[in-house]
DNA sequence: CTTGAGGTGAAACATATGTTTCATTTCTTG
DNA sequence: CAAGAAATGAAACATATGTTTCACCTCAAG
């Protein structure tokens, strides 16, 4: 059995002992070790123009049993890389109980989840929804059990720029009155994580049957309303608890926010200067 | 329509149209891009227990011409997130407004917000307040403004634990009545974050006066709620955005629950099975 | 209980894959 | 320059791969 060390390694060692075209070979593989990993021998090739042979040479060069010895090298190498954090958080163990390792494992998940939120989003859609939502006539807020709170923030936040968004189903009602006169020029966002509320599901349903643009926001790609979703965000929301987190959800909204705001800076200002008075003239704020 | 760039966008999208075996096979691929995208079909069909024939047809289901695409989606997803991080905060322009730059510094943020969190936060006191609110004859929340959402999010959390929490001040009613039968051996948890809500310094001083213990849960030492608080938390809450950003906040909260919930985790246990039995009963959730 | 449509797994199939062979070329050394 | 050794690319090869077929099973509708 070859003990594990990075192709790289491998490579650097027995670098000068190869040919010509056996060192081509090999840079071809140091430098894409992801298509190494990834696509046939015969493609790495096609996409290096060396013959298909000289890579098989390659192994028995660099003292492998064959070319699939490489391939897992290379895979372990692009591997460790992508999941070396969630991974770490992972391992750290649910034996011990410390107030320090619970503190611990929860923000490693934390941090995990808002990365790889960051790794997978798609600038685009979320550019895309942030369009639909400035555009939009009405938009409509959803969340049920654990995404209340959360959606309720949302609307705060939005209440600071946008006068035409509303919070649906507040303490169970009026989901059904938010959503009637819903049509195309409408928007319904929902939050929803599992176990999904019927309720959610079925706002979702109805807002695309009446030609409404709906954003889904959900933890897994099982989730039911998915099927209804114009723009589907899939957020990490991994935990070491028997609640799943929200944390990246809430950075997901926020960015959400940041990006409806930077479209129309002027606007918001305004609109923000507006509701501050307000807040100040009813001496809600503690003014020092 | 967006297109749809990930697998797991597309899986999502098609997800609730499969049947069993076909749903088992997607959830294989959507968690492990990395083998699906490295290794053979076969090789995802030995380790996912299912027939070879089963991930052929989940390509043809989810509309793709073969398998290869299948390979060929887990590639890029993989691909990228190989060196999304670095490279996006690299490009991390000054000035500009694009999308894909007002996303990075909002997550930058995040992150930093969260890693100052985790760097500040005094163990000892977190677990001491945990000690409290779970000793408590009644725990009272309350939050304005941005902060409300959070601490329902917070109280929605406590409901599986705890019967004993209350929400105070729900549409801006009641906080009074929720405060005036506070004793030593009741708790209040505020969060309140600049500009502070006059209503919550109100509470806490109250609080205070009746012999309660107060937790603050804020973003600036300049808060006046602090001068009433028993248990202080100052949480980074920098955002580039004209609000600030509550992730940290919520972070926090997530481990308290977790530290809260870690001191007895048998009780805990049987109070989610009852409340999930309930809800099941409802019929409220989706249960596919 | 019967019937039929769809779901499922085992096996058969055509094909693409990694390896090896072999003829040819290129380089080395006397 | 000649002769041998090493390197190289094309083609042949055995095999593993992805797909499809087919018989069986399940489950819902009548």
């Amino acid at each position: 059995m070859t003990q594990l060390i990075s192709i790289e390694d491998r490579i650097a060692s027995k670098y000068s002992d190869l040919s010509a075209q056996l060192q081509k070979a090999a840079d071809y593989v140091a430098s894409n070790p992801m298509d190494v990993a990834s696509r046939s021998l015969r493609a790495a090739s096609a996409s290096s123009g060396l013959p298909p042979a000289t890579f098989s040479r390659l192994a028995r060069a660099l003292d492998f049993e064959s070319y699939e010895e490489i391939r897992e090298l290379c895979r372990t190498a692009v591997g460790q890389r992508v999941e070396s954090f969630s991974e770490k958080a992972a391992k750290l163990g649910q034996g011990d109980a410390t107030t320090a390792s619970v503190i611990q494992r929860q923000t490693n998940a934390v941090i995990a989840n808002i990365q790889s939120l960051n790794a997978q989003l798609d600038p685009n859609r979320l550019e895309a929804a942030a369009d639909v939502l400035g555009a939009a006539r009405r938009v409509v807020l959803f969340g049920a059990y654990g995404s209340t709170g959360i959606v309720e923030y949302l609307a705060y936040l939005a209440h600071y720029s946008m006068t035409n968004w509303v919070l649906a189903g507040r303490m169970g009602a009026s989901l059904g009155a938010a959503m009637v006169d819903m049509g195309a020029e409408d928007v319904l966002l929902i939050v929803t994580k599992s176990p999904y509320a019927r309720r959610a599901i079925a706002a979702a349903q109805m807002a695309q049957d009446q030609g409404a643009r709906t954003i889904i926001i959900t933890d897994n790609h099982t989730c039911p309303a998915l099927k209804f979703a114009d723009f589907p965000f899939i957020v990490p929301s991994e935990s070491p608890q028997f609640f799943s987190s929200y944390t990246a959800t809430l950075a997901l909204l926020e960015t959400l926010m940041a990006v409806l705001v930077s479209r129309d800076p002027q606007a918001t200002s305004t609109r923000i200067r507006e509701v501050e008075q307000r807040n100040g003239g009813l001496g809600e704020f503690w003014s020092g």
